[in-house]
DNA sequence: TAACATTACTATAACGTTTTCGTGTTGATA
DNA sequence: TATCAACACGAAAACGTTATAGTAATGTTA
């Protein structure tokens, strides 16, 4: 196993101390000009390259960041993912990426593996598991740790840490707000258990558009779905029946949202298969803008999340987190930064 | 800044030797019950737990492993990142993850910067931008290094390295071969630039299926698309209008292969617009099984990749690659693993 | 010419581990 | 009662850096 080239080696080589070679390479006053060349142009035939670890271990602190999802084959957490590589990079972080596959243990397991000095601070959205035992003992212990630790998307208010979300509420009043100035009078939802806090929110945003515009909610046009392992292959079947039943009762819903571009797109393909005509019939609008959204038919209107931007605002407060826990500042007071969000008119509403 | 307990702590408190404390944590026979009792009770009072930077330094691993791919927001390689999380995870190692966002400048910078020692080896799939100017140098290096490195899906042969690929030539091959079966007489493919390796080898395989039923292969049905920004917003138009052109002098055309299904789900879209049933009047098969192909109507053929195996496996290549190392036993030859595909039959066949 | 700067280095400690090699007590043996 | 294991622990080196504090060899000043 061939040894990368360490600043030791330099030394001996050149037949001077170990101070000199670091010092020569960070062009030191300390040394002569004469030195430096001659460590220079060696250090460059031999290829040296600092070893990280080495840094790492001596400045405790790593330069990377950790971020912690349920789930990567997803186009939202994929956005921000990338907002946070982007972010990130331009700092001089890395990203260490933890699946939690919406699942509690994975999660723990996960945090604990990386807060053993591998990262300077996490990034995570909450697995569905620990959002229902609502057991966040592994988040206190790490902020107990002072790792830093910025949540985004799910997130839970008892844990006090910055937060990136993005207006639940509000996208979805708006969203709902559009369909009924469009003229859907009859607008269903099809949202998540909730204790899922973005279902739970974008209900509430659902009801105040009704309120606002004096329309009585009808509990038979909310549609609490269970998600358990929704987004694995085919669980999708459970979906389209209970969509189906509620076009069966109420074949006049004019108007559908939904909390994510899945359940609205398989919502279409039962409507279309039952004869009715999007937007004409009915319409519908999604959230979050991924692939499905922009390739269905017809193209899915939708409440745009902006995932690169959240995930870069989430990488943004915590390095300045990182920055200000080096640095023994006075503590900045906790954040929640809200990402605005946008509808995206498209082929599914007039 | 609070510190993380540390060993030289906990010697300090327990007024005993580092030596000490690190064997009695460890169960050291050379540690006596008693003493081994009290630092581990300790130990857990304050919350130990080890540094892995200073392991990583001291046994020069650092039990993570790099993945470099051109692009997140895209459903195959999610699948591969889960695939190599879970295989690395089950054997103890973390995953970093670069993007080089197709830009040869960016893979290198990612490259570079993971290789000064803060991973143990590399899974990478080529940049497009890389592809194009052939310039390797970077992955040579590395290989230099004796960092270890895996490439999947988009490989090249120059490059001693493991690789994991799917046999795109097959792939494409069976694809066509069922359409022809199917009763497609003309067949169009919509391809990527040669430069692209996949789209290159998939070219190949439907040409091989059109020879072995003896069809002679149309150059005007054969499009070559520059997928620059492809998956970028909104440059599917150019893709759009060449399949409308293609279907206006051809209109005969009743079988189309696209090498992803992007492609595939836009041919869709303008075939559907232009008049065309589907799976009556064109069949249409893709590549890659991703959220399209589940949700578009009608529901896309589709050959599967296997992403999550590809990942898996090109993981159990690297960690394989890495124990050699370090274990200086005589290396093994180059593996190159090829992940059979299947075709996936669904509502755009009959 | 003694005192003091300046120059150009080197030695050393430190970051947090593990591991090899001591070493001082015991108790048993010859 | 010397001798020797066995036992239980400690010292020190090493992993690769950086930063602080020396230290010789010059040159400058009063």
């Amino acid at each position: 196993m061939k040894k990368r080239t360490t600043l030791k080696q330099l030394a001996r080589e050149l037949d001077v101390s170990i101070s000199t070679v670091s010092k020569a390479l960070k062009n030191s006053p300390e040394i002569s000009q004469d030195t430096i060349d001659r460590v220079k142009a060696f250090a460059k035939l031999l290829n040296y390259r600092p070893n990280n670890i080495a840094l790492s271990l001596k400045n405790r602190k790593t330069k990377t960041i950790g971020i912690i999802i349920p789930d990567i084959v997803h186009h939202f957490f994929t956005k921000v993912i990338k907002g946070v590589e982007k972010y990130a990079n331009s700092k001089g972080y890395n990203v260490i990426v933890g699946l939690s596959n919406e699942s509690f243990s994975n999660e723990v397991i996960n945090m604990e593996m990386l807060a053993n000095g591998s990262i300077d601070g996490f990034i995570i959205s909450m697995a569905r598991e620990t959002m229902q035992r609502q057991d966040y003992q592994h988040y206190t212990e790490t902020l107990n740790e002072e790792i830093p630790l910025v949540m985004f998307d799910r997130v839970v208010a008892e844990i006090p840490c910055d937060k990136v979300t993005v207006d639940d509420t509000k996208g979805a009043e708006i969203a709902v707000d559009a369909l009924i100035n469009k003229g859907a009078t009859k607008i269903a939802i099809l949202t998540t258990k909730d204790y899922v806090s973005v279902g739970r929110l974008r209900t509430k945003g659902y009801l105040e558009a009704l309120k606002k515009h004096e329309i009585n909610p009808i509990p038979d046009l909310i549609l609490k779905i269970d998600d358990e392992l929704l987004y694995e292959d085919d669980h999708l079947d459970v979906l389209e029946k209970q969509v189906r039943e509620l076009l069966l009762i109420h074949p006049d819903v004019n108007g559908i949202f939904a909390v994510n571009e899945l359940y609205a797109v398989v919502a279409m393909k039962v409507a279309k298969d039952m004869g009715y005509e999007i937007p004409n019939d009915l319409q519908v609008i999604g959230f979050t803008d991924g692939m499905l959204s922009k390739h269905a038919t017809p193209t899915l209107s939708t409440v745009s999340q902006h995932g690169e931007s959240m995930g870069a605002k989430a990488a943004e407060l915590l390095i300045q987190r990182i920055d200000e826990r080096v640095s023994d500042l006075p503590k900045e007071p906790i954040n929640t930064v809200v990402i605005s969000t946008n509808l995206i008119q498209r082929g599914s509403t007039k």
